[in-house]
DNA sequence: TTTATGCTATTGTCCATGACATATTTGCTT
DNA sequence: AAGCAAATATGTCATGGACAATAGCATAAA
């Protein structure tokens, strides 16, 4: 079927790996060599598509890019070197906030650190020290959500690798599963009865991790569900738990309209006394909040929130 | 693109949502239905295809028996109660195996008992009971990796939503992380030195934490990067972080060649001396085991491959 | 100045049909 | 039986056309 990827010198791929590397479809990769002239893979002896080494690498630019938000008639023509200042100005800014110099500024810079130096077991063992030292409550809000905007903000900027950004991941998943797993021992059968998940489009599980957290050492008893669920059966799913809230966890770069239009999906689907609750850095969800929807604008919120819910139900 | 999945009474799918749901690429869908006559789906109002729910389900329990061996001109063209006969005829066997009268196969079946009664919260309490009475190698090799067989093949038979399955993964995800971080704490910066992640396509964790497990409770020192990184980021890992072994997991329905393609490219991608472990129940690494790739079968042999692996290294 | 509304260009995905390399089976010969 | 060649089965790629969904933009209304 597929060897193509031919010899050690002039390595060259097939377009069924270059779509495997690079999560842009054959068909898309057609039709912008049609359109916009790049790529420009060569044809092997079957007079098949033979994309070299350097223009797969290129692809993997355009794909960062188009994820940030840029439009494939802007940078598919581009010259790598364009497309390399790009990258480097996309996103300055909001992490001046962040890094105070109070002691988990201090902490948050030192955490950094180990991730630039590739120490994943150092950066693992510093964040159990740290959910030890600070609790639960303040290493969420005040360490690992800033650090996991600063990765995101890397990630986008190129700064750090693929591998690099799995790796903070996985680190951080632990962590918080560890921190879940000491406080739900203590705290059990509480309410409200919060079932926690993400929209089919939604691949990023730390978000939802930190809130399960949160809700958690709020005393809630949550019904996680993983990411990526089909609409209809939060709504399945909620007609058999009967949660008293549906939270949704939502990144930055999710398509604005299927959020609005999911949230107000789901809204119909489920009964009126459940509340749902949305989450999240996608910007959508301050500039429209939609109705009959919970927005919970940062992670502090959902303290407050629950407070809420605990006086309205006697 | 693709919002598709129709309205509540007749849901239909897009070939694009049929792709995602039976891992059956979009031509394979349209050169079967072009020679076998199957799958005939409608045409919605764009005259684009339109599958019903029930040949989906079809297309689920085919893609099945064309991963135990059978081939497409002889399954697709069936009717459903064939087919059932022949999957049934297939399914049973390695089950009844662990379904024996011995204390683990009982727990098993309370395992299975509670996951059918939506009982997930006592699925839990359950799971970790069985970790600290089997300890982590029984407890996986004997109850969760059947378990995670049944609920497969369950789901593969539709016999269980999809919520279902997702909580289910959700507290298989929980026990095993805190399965590793109790390890971990014990046995620290041991050899082998194992990076684990999966192919870009495969979305299934819960085998890489069982893997991970293993090696952690073997001594092994884990590097893991959660699922879907790109080759190339893969080897980039390996440059920096120079692990003896990369071990990746596979899911039933990969595409056979797409793995086969992928493990000989990482195979070029890395060192001649960091092995290669891919394990997994995909049909193709039995029946066509790569060339420079070590086959695990089955969890048990993990252990075996540790030993081997610390006996040639002095 | 901001907020709606309609127009236009952009962009991803789908469709049909044809081709063919590779894998598997069949049939023939030794 | 066993080896080999021819036939068949099967998945993936190619081409070129089409079009719905989206984003950008300009204009009108508040």
């Amino acid at each position: 079927m597929d060897l193509s990827e031919g010899e050690s010198k002039h390595l060259t791929f097939s377009i069924a790996a270059v779509e495997r590397d690079t999560g842009i479809g054959k068909d898309t990769l057609r039709v912008w060599e049609r359109r916009y002239g790049f790529p420009q893979p060569g044809r092997d002896s079957f007079g098949e598509r033979s994309y070299p080494l350097a223009q797969v690498e290129k692809l993997r630019i355009i794909k960062r890019l188009l994820d940030a938000g840029h439009r494939p008639g802007q940078v598919v023509a581009m010259s790598v070197e364009q497309l390399q200042t790009i990258t480097e100005s996309l996103t300055d800014g909001p992490m001046a906030l962040a890094r105070g110099k109070d002691g988990v500024g201090q902490l948050l810079d030192e955490a950094m650190g180990l991730l630039r130096a590739q120490d994943i077991d150092g950066l693992r063992s510093h964040l159990h020290q740290t959910v030890a030292s600070l609790g639960v409550n303040r290493f969420i809000i005040e360490l690992l959500a800033p650090l996991n905007s600063m990765v995101g903000d890397a990630w986008m900027r190129a700064e750090i690798q693929v591998f690099e950004e799995h790796m903070y991941t996985e680190c951080a998943t632990g962590v918080l599963r560890q921190a879940i797993h000491q406080l739900s021992s203590h705290t059990l059968h509480r309410q409200p009865r919060v079932l926690l998940t993400t929209f089919p489009q939604e691949e990023h599980a730390v978000g939802l991790l930190m809130a399960e957290s949160l809700l958690t050492s709020q005393g809630c008893h949550c019904l996680p569900m993983g990411v990526k669920t089909p609409l209809s059966d939060i709504a399945k799913a909620a007609q058999v738990h009967h949660p008293d809230i549906v939270a949704l966890s939502f990144s930055v770069s999710q398509n604005p309209n299927h959020v609005l239009d999911g949230l107000a999906e789901l809204r119909r689907l489920l009964p009126e006394q459940v509340e749902i609750w949305a989450g999240g850095r996608a910007p959508v969800l301050q500039r429209r909040p939609p109705a009959g929807v919970t927005v919970i604008a940062d992670l502090a919120q959902i303290e407050v929130q629950v407070q809420r819910w605990r006086k309205r139900k006697p």
